[in-house]
DNA sequence: TTTAAATACTAGTAAACAAATAGGATTATA
DNA sequence: TATAATCCTATTTGTTTACTAGTATTTAAA
């Protein structure tokens, strides 16, 4: 149970966007230099960011990426999501007709506390808690 | 982040042995048919929950598995360490000089908090609670 | 003492996934 | 019109997962 590099990088990147927020588009490449990840790999998390629709891009030069909703509207809970894929330990959380033995399951119960013990985390933390944080944090020349 | 075949086997093949506690040893076959699991792939899992030191082996014709431990003994977190490996969601936590930005990162705290939580849950139920949910959830021939 | 029932051990394999890398098409600003 | 940027798709390399296969070893019971 390990996180993946791309949810890492991904909620890196997007929290770069959150610092941002209300001012001028940031590039792909200048959030690779500041958080040393791929360009083209990056280039292809926020594709995913923005195909979840908590990241909107303006093409062209002078073009770049933006959070497309304040900060304090994004859990870290959809950040994750999308970039991890759902939290959904076992199939027959989601799909009880999957095991024929699920009405007894009770390992079933423990996935289904593990599940809500992760969320109760990722959902009471928005990027904006992560800004004030980090802004609170940091002397002067904050890094991530 | 989903849980892994290996992990959802092993928790109810461990669970098997943990309802069968005081009486004779199990056989992977007897376990693998109830739990409809490959034969010899759980024999494999059952040989890590071993090395563990959870569940001790009997060999020879009679022979089988048994707890290592009373089931009160035996919480699921050691279970789960054992068949998913540790629960590091990012390397920071454990080695803070991987990362040159960890003293302000404050994702690394996202991800420290979330390791604590899941922590929580598997470190709060033993396998004796789960038995005893168990029997007291099913209708005479329970099934897990 | 032989048979056979069980675990123990090692190796192989197909499929999926992770973490990139590569190259070109498209958009829009200056 | 040059160029800075996103957009899109394909390929690659390595690792992990979830098995399968085969053989060796132990030991209770006939």
């Amino acid at each position: 149970m390990k996180l993946s590099s791309r949810t890492r990088y991904g909620m890196r990147a997007i929290l770069e966007l959150a610092l941002e927020y209300g001012n001028a588009p940031l590039q792909i490449k200048t959030i690779a230099d500041r958080e040393d990840i791929s360009n083209k790999y990056l280039e292809q998390l926020i594709a995913m960011l923005k195909a979840a629709g908590l990241v909107r891009s303006i093409r062209g030069p002078r073009g770049g990426y933006l959070l497309a909703k304040p900060p304090a509207e994004i859990q870290l809970k959809e950040v994750f999501v999308t970039l991890e894929g759902p939290m959904v330990p076992a199939e027959c959380l989601d799909h009880p007709e999957f095991c024929p033995r699920c009405m007894d399951c009770v390992t079933r119960d423990i996935w289904q506390e593990l599940q809500n013990a992760i969320d109760g985390v990722l959902e009471s933390v928005t990027l904006a808690d992560l800004v004030e944080k980090t802004k609170s944090s940091a002397k002067g020349n904050y890094s991530i």
